[in-house]
DNA sequence: TATGAATGAGTCTTCATTCAT
DNA sequence: TATGAATGAAGACTCATTCAT
C-alpha cells in the first residue's frame, strides 16, 4: 500500500469514527424519531453523502452506533477488578461501578431507552452478540462462588438476576432524573448517587448474606 | 342541560377521550419524533382538525396525554391497600404491586422514558403536580412508622428513597425487556417478572429489617 | 306578520348587519388571501353557519362587502354641497372632502386595492351599478359648467377625467402611507395630509384656470 | 475557481434567481395570503426545498422579493436624464417617465398594494434604506433649482412633496384600473393613460410656474 | 474521496365549508 | 333562527435520500 493509500484510508476511518460519535450523540440525545442526518453530519464535519457511502441509510447508521455504544460500554466493564477483594466488598464496589458507567456515559442508557421504545427490532438484528454480552456477568459469577465458598453468601442466586438487580437500581435514578425531580421533588445529581449507590450496596449484600 | 346539549356535550367529551387514548397509546409506542398525527387522528376515529381544535398542536396534545398518564397511574395507585397488613407483608405486597402496575400499564413507562429522553421539558410545564405526585410515598411512609413502631424495621429509612429502590427494581425488567432479552438471554415474560418481583420484595425486606 | 316574526326579522337582520360589518373589517384589515372567515364569525358574534346561510361562501360574502362599502362611500359622498360656493372655492373643497372621505374611511381603499389585486374579478359582477358610480362626477359637472360659464375655468375639461386627477391626488398618500414611510421617509399623519390636500386644491385650481 | 465550482455556483445563483422572479410574479398576482409557495416553485423550475433552502419561508421569501423588487425599480429610476432640459420639459419628462416605469413595471404597484394592505411591516424590516430611497427625489431638486433659478417656477417647493404629487398622478389610474373601469365606465389602456400623462405633466407645471 | 445542489414523500397544521340537532 | 361538532382539501414546511460533478 503507498503512502497516499494509507493517508486516504486514515482519514477515511477518521470520518468514519466522527459520524459515528456524531450518532451516538445524536440518536441518544433525541431518539431515533427526532434525531436529524442533517445536525450528524454537521456534527461529524462531514457532508451528508458520505454518510450515506459509509454507513447506509439513517436505519443503518442507527445500527451501527448501538453496536458500538455497546462495545464501548463493555469495554468500559473490562476494566472493573473485583478478583482481589472480599465479596462483600466487591459486590459494593460492582454497585458502585454500574452507577459511576450509568452516570459518566448516559448516552447509553438512553439508547437503551430509545431501543427499548422501538421493541428492540434492532438490537435483534445485530448479531455479533459476543459485544453485546456483558462481561460482569462473569465477575458476578466469580464473586458469588467465592461468597458461597466462604460461607457468607446464600447458595442459590442466579448471576444474571443479581445483575438485573444491580442494574435496576443504577440505571433508574439516572435514567428518571428528569420525571424524578418532578414527580418527587428530588434533586439527583452526583452526590445524591453516590449516596444512593451506597444504599444499594447495602441492600444488595444484605439480600446476598447468609441470614 | 337539555337533552340536546347534553347528547352534543357527550359527544365532544367523548371525541377528546378517544384522541387522548390514542395520543397516549401513540406517543407511549412511538416516541414524540416518531409519533404520527395521522395515526392518533385515524386511531380516535377523529379527524386531524378535530385534534388541533381541542388540543392544539403535537406538543400540546403530548403534554395532554402525559399529564393524563399521571393521572390514571396515580389513580390506580390509590388503589393499594397495605393498612391492614403486617409491614414485611405490606412492603412485599406493595413491590407487587409497583410490578403488576408497570406491566399492566406498559405505556406509562414507555412515556415516562419519552418524556426523560425529552429532558423533562414538558413534565416541568404541567403546573398541576397534585396529580403528578404519587400517593404511595405516603403509604410507604404509614409502613415504615408501623415497622420501626413495633422494631422490626430499622429506622431513618426514607419514604422517598425506599420508593426509589422499589421503583427501580420493577421498572428496569419492564422498561428495558427487549434489550435484556439480548444481552442477556432473559425471557421477560409474566412468570418471570412474578418471580422477579418476589425476590424483589424479600431484597427490599431485607434491607428494611432491624439486623 | 306577527310581533314574533318580526322580532326574529328584525333579530335576522341586525345578525346580517353585523357579519356584513366584520367582513368589512376583515377583508380590508388582511386582503381577500389572508380574511378568515373565523374571525369575520367572531367579531360578528355570529356562528359560521349563519355567516353561510345569510351569504354563501367566502366569495359571496367578499361581494356582498365590497357592494354594501361603494354604497356606504358613495352615500356619504352625496353629503357634499357645493352648489353655493364659487367653482374655485367648490374645487377645493372638493378635494378637500375626497381626502377627508379617505381618511375617514381607510376601509374604502384597502378594499379598492384588494379588489384591484384581484384584478377586479368580483366588482365586474356587481350588477347594481348604480350603487356603485360616483354622484361625484355629477358634481364636478355642475362646478365646472359654472366655472367655464363664468370665464374662470378652461373649456374641454372632462369631468370624469378630473375626478381621476383628485382622486389620485387623495387617493395615493393614505393608501401607501406605509411604503412612503420608509421610501421617503415620510411620516404621514392627518396634519400632513390636511397641508397636502390644500396644495393638492391648489393645483387642481390652477390647472382649471383659463391662463 | 475551478470550472466545475463556477458551473455549480451560476446554478445555485440561476436558481436563486428564478425563484425571485417567481416570487416577485406570484406575489403581485395574487398579494401575501393568496399567494402558493406551490406555485413558486414551479414556475422557478425549482423544488420547494430550493425555496426553503435559499430563502427561508414564506415571510422570508416575500421580504427577499419585496427588497428586491425596490432594488428593480431604483436601478430603472436611474435611467432617466433630465439634467439638459429645460425644467418644464423636465417635468413633463418626469412624469412621463413615471407613468411609463408604473405601466412597464405593474408588478411593482401590486406589491406596494400587497405591502400597504400588510401596514407595512415587513418593508420597515428591511434596512438596506439605500435601496428603498428613490433617486427621483435627487433629481427633482435638481428641475426644480433650475426653474427656480431661471425665474420659471415658484419658490418653496419640496422635492419630496411634489415627488409625490407626480406619482400620485401616475399611480392612481394604474393600481385602480379595474375598479375604475366599473365605476366610472373608463377603458383604461395604453393610449389613455400616455394622454392622461399628458395632462398630468401640464397640471404639474402649471401648479410650479410662476403666475 | 468528497460535496453542493436538488427532490419525492411525507408531516404538521389550517381553513372554508357542512352536518346534525 | 341558530350553533357545537366535524372534516376534506390544501397549505407551509421538513427530512431522508440521491444526483452530478
Amino acid at each position: 500500500m503507498s503512502d497516499a493509500e494509507d493517508t486516504i484510508q486514515r482519514s477515511a476511518a477518521q470520518t468514519q469514527r466522527r459520524i459515528l460519535d456524531a450518532a451516538r450523540e445524536e440518536f441518544s440525545s433525541h431518539g431515533y424519531g427526532s434525531a436529524r442526518m442533517d445536525r450528524i453530519a454537521t456534527a461529524a464535519r462531514a457532508s451528508k453523502p458520505m454518510i450515506y457511502t459509509y454507513f447506509g441509510g439513517k436505519d443503518d447508521l442507527y445500527k451501527a452506533a448501538l453496536q458500538e455504544a455497546y462495545a464501548r460500554i463493555r469495554e468500559g466493564e473490562r476494566a472493573l477488578e473485583t478478583e482481589h477483594m472480599d465479596p462483600e466488598d466487591a459486590i459494593r464496589e460492582l454497585v458502585h461501578f454500574t452507577m459511576n458507567h450509568f452516570v459518566t456515559n448516559p448516552w447509553f442508557i438512553s439508547l437503551l431507552n430509545t431501543e427499548n421504545l422501538r421493541g428492540g427490532v434492532t438490537i435483534r438484528e445485530i448479531d455479533r452478540l459476543s459485544e453485546v454480552q456483558s462481561p460482569l456477568i462473569q465477575k458476578i459469577r466469580e464473586i458469588l462462588e467465592r461468597g458461597t465458598g466462604s460461607g457468607v453468601f446464600r447458595q442459590e442466586i442466579d448471576p444474571t438476576e443479581l445483575y438485573v438487580f444491580i442494574a435496576s437500581l443504577c440505571y433508574f435514578p439516572v435514567s428518571n432524573r428528569h420525571t424524578l425531580r418532578v414527580g418527587f421533588d428530588l434533586s439527583i445529581d452526583e452526590p445524591w448517587l453516590k449516596a444512593h449507590a451506597d444504599e444499594a450496596g447495602e441492600m444488595v449484600v444484605r439480600y446476598l448474606r447468609v441470614v
